[in-house]
DNA sequence: ACAATATTTAGACAATTGTATAAATGTCTA
DNA sequence: TAGACATTTATACAATTGTCTAAATATTGT
C-alpha cells in the first residue's frame, strides 16, 4: 500500500475532487471551477491524485478529462478490511 | 468524515502503530521501542491517532495502554464503499 | 502565423508537520 | 519523601505542503 495514496487522501480539496468524479468524468476546468482556489492549484491537486493513481486522465482536444480509477479504491477498502476489519469477518 | 482522520492516516509511522495494535493492545513504551525515533515523537503520533479517534488509551499503573478503536475503521470502510462504489469486496 | 482557450509547470512564500531535546507530570516502591 | 520509571508537554527547527502569480505548453480556429 503506497504512501502517496494516503497522503493524497489527506487533503479535503482532493477528496472533494474524487467525489465530483464519482458522479461523472470531468475536465480539469470543470473541476477547477468548483473550488475557490486558483486553477493552477487545482491542477496541482490533480497531479497528486494522478501520482497516487487515484485518477487517470486523457486529452480530449483542448481539454483534459479526468476519471476515477476505481481499482485503487477497491485496494483501499481491502487494506482496511483485512487489517482493521473489525470483529467477525476474518477472511485472511 | 473528519479531516483529522485522513491526516492521521497519512503518516507511515502512524499506520504502522495501528497495525501493531491490530495484533494486541500495547503500552506506549512497547509501541515506541518498535521505532527508531524518540519516544516523545511516538507519543506525539499517539496523540494524533487519539485525536482522530483511531485509538483509545487508559492508564494502567505507570503505563498507558493503547488499543484500536475499530468502530472508526468501519466508518472508513463505509466511506469508501458508499462514495467510491467498491464492488468486489463482498464477503459471505 | 496569430490569437484565444485550456491546462500545466516554475518559483516563491506562509502554514503545517515530523522530529529532536529538555522539562514536566504521573505512578510506584523503598 | 525521595528516587526510578513511564509518558506527555513545551519548544525549536528543518522538511513538506497548499497556495499564489507568472510563464510555458498544447490545441483549435481564423
Amino acid at each position: 500500500m503506497d504512501d502517496s495514496l494516503f497522503r493524497a487522501l489527506a487533503d479535503p480539496t482532493r477528496r472533494k475532487i474524487l467525489e465530483l468524479l464519482t458522479e461523472k468524468d470531468r475536465t480539469a476546468g470543470e473541476i477547477a471551477e468548483q473550488f475557490p482556489i486558483a486553477f493552477a492549484s487545482v491542477s496541482h491537486h490533480l497531479g497528486v491524485l494522478k501520482a497516487a493513481d487515484l485518477v487517470a486522465s486523457e486529452r480530449e482536444g483542448q481539454f483534459i478529462r479526468y476519471r476515477l480509477n476505481t481499482t485503487v479504491f477497491q485496494e483501499v477498502v481491502r487494506y482496511f478490511m483485512t487489517r482493521f476489519g473489525g470483529e467477525g469477518e476474518k477472511h485472511a
